[in-house]
RNA sequence: GUGACCGUAGCUCAGUUGGCAGAGCACUAGGUUGUGGCCCUAGGGGUCGCGGGUUCAAAUCCCGUCGGUCACCCCA
């Protein structure tokens, strides 16, 4: 019997596993200088966690999770988002303000894949608790930009936008205010909208910002924005996130219908995407403040700020580019060992401990085929280990970009093999 | 959840009005004692996604199903 990946999941190994792997790396230590610290937090939870925190009209939540009973009743969901997971952590543990953390984690959403969505897909993000202040939203904006072009991207553009404030049941807070005007426009034009939105406007009038059709689209023209009714309070922050990204020379559209999916967003919401990629889905990462969040679950008034990078839609994004993060080859050395009763660990060992890459024929094989896959390996030396070397305790040593080769004792052979390696490098590249 | 298109070797694909399952690349082994890359020769590898139906005969026609791609909703 044969398996298959379940619909919308991925295998993803070389060479797209060793561009993952660098992206990590670049990330990690981009965020380790501004303090942010890894955390791991389970791929389940709750079933109402999520549903408390990205909220009822999710469609993440309400139709998209994958949600299941263990085996002893326990209402479990698979997650469909970072940022809830960190939160429960932040609260439970009562971790102290400022609190920074960054993690790497599969999300899960049930839908149908199509280009740049998946069932499975992994995200890198970062959390700030704590600060109130508009530094934090400039300070993962401008993590996020430094990061793509710590990786080499070019073509992205920032959407940002202010979602203003509003705390449960208060009506007298900025976006419940937009919300009324919003919906008296609305209202007026209600059979210009889409066939979907004309039933459903009432029901969360802002999403109509975001709806792509051509209706739409058309109805909002000369909609009243969002940004016009801010109070005092979320226009000055507003105003001070968008002046230090001038100050950065960090590039922004303001995108007045920018309205992100989940609930918890308050003030500022943005979104990279990528101008390189033709499919439909060219958002590379979202985020922004939910200073309402870590309460609503449960915890103190504390307020965040964050993103998450969709891994698989920036590969497509870097691919689209036609960048290649790492260009390495598998080794450095490939040992051809033509002795079936000499073991080659030890002498393995003693180049791994050089710091040396080194490949070897474990199943072995004639010296034409071991030479063989030297070759395809990529390295640049073959180290030939026959019975006559074995006999005087010595080891060939060949060049394979020029064929050269000469011998070297057994006790010499890893220096030997650096010194080569260098002088064929300096050469070449 | 809805819709369109597509499933033939590891990969990219050809396969005529239904008539013996193919190519290129990749892979493996050789090309005179122990030398890779180019070249030459040979070889391995396919229940034609799966199940049913029509037919003397199905990769080809019909139905179903699973999977993929793309789009909608929504999102990274």
């Amino acid at each position: 019997m044969q398996f298959q990946s379940p619909t919308g999941t991925l295998d993803i190994y070389a060479p797209e596993s060793d561009e993952i792997q660098k992206l990590v790396v670049v990330f990690s230590k981009l965020v380790k200088y501004l303090g942010y610290k890894l955390i791991l937090t389970p791929m389940f939870e709750d079933a109402g966690l999520f549903k408390a925190g990205a909220g009822q009209n999710a469609d993440v939540v309400t139709k998209e999770m994958y949600e299941f009973e263990d085996k002893s009743g326990r209402h479990l969901a698979l997650k469909p988002e970072g940022t809830a997971s960190v939160i429960r952590a932040f609260v439970q543990h009562s971790y102290q303000t400022p609190f920074k953390a960054w993690y790497l984690s599969p999300a899960f959403r049930y839908e149908n894949p199509q280009s740049g969505r998946y069932r499975q897909h992994h995200q890198l993000g970062v959390e700030v608790l704590g600060p109130t202040s508009y530094l934090a939203d400039v300070e993962i904006i401008y993590l996020l930009d430094r990061f793509y072009k710590e990786l080499g991207l070019k073509n992205y553009r920032l959407l940002i936008n202010s979602m203003g404030h509003s705390e449960v049941g208060e009506a007298s807070e900025c976006r419940n205010q937009y919300k009324v005007v919003l919906l008296k426009y609305l209202d007026q034009r209600a059979e210009l909208l889409c066939q979907d939105h004309r039933l459903k406007y009432e029901l969360n009038p802002l999403r109509v910002l975001d709806c792509k059709k051509p209706d739409c689209v058309g109805a909002l023209e000369g909609a009243p924005r969002l940004v016009d009714y801010l109070c005092q309070d979320c226009m000055t922050h507003h105003e001070s996130v968008l002046n230090a990204l001038s100050d950065l020379n960090i590039e922004f559209e303001n995108a007045h219908n920018l309205v992100r999916g989940f609930d918890y967003y308050t003030k500022t919401t943005f979104e990279f995407q990528s101008t390189a990629l033709k499919s439909s889905q060219s958002a590379i990462s979202g985020g922004g403040r939910y200073d309402n969040l870590v309460a609503n679950l449960g915890g103190q008034d504390v307020s965040g700020a964050g993103f998450g990078i969709g891994i698989e839609r920036l590969m497509m994004a870097l691919n689209a580019e036609e960048i290649r993060l790492d260009k390495s080859e598998q080794y450095d050395c490939f040992l051809v060992n033509l002795v079936t009763d000499f073991m080659p660990m030890k002498l393995i060992d003693s180049f791994i401990k050089a710091g040396l890459r080194i490949g070897y024929s474990i199943d072995g094989g004639s010296l034409k085929s071991q030479m063989r896959q030297a070759n395809k390996s990529g390295a640049d030396i073959g180290i030939i280990i026959g019975a006559s070397e074995l006999e005087s305790a010595s080891a060939t040593l060949k060049n394979l970009r020029n064929s050269d080769q000469f011998g070297v004792s057994i006790d010499s052979l890893v220096s030997e093999a650096s010194k080569l390696l260098a002088t064929i490098r300096e050469k070449k590249f």
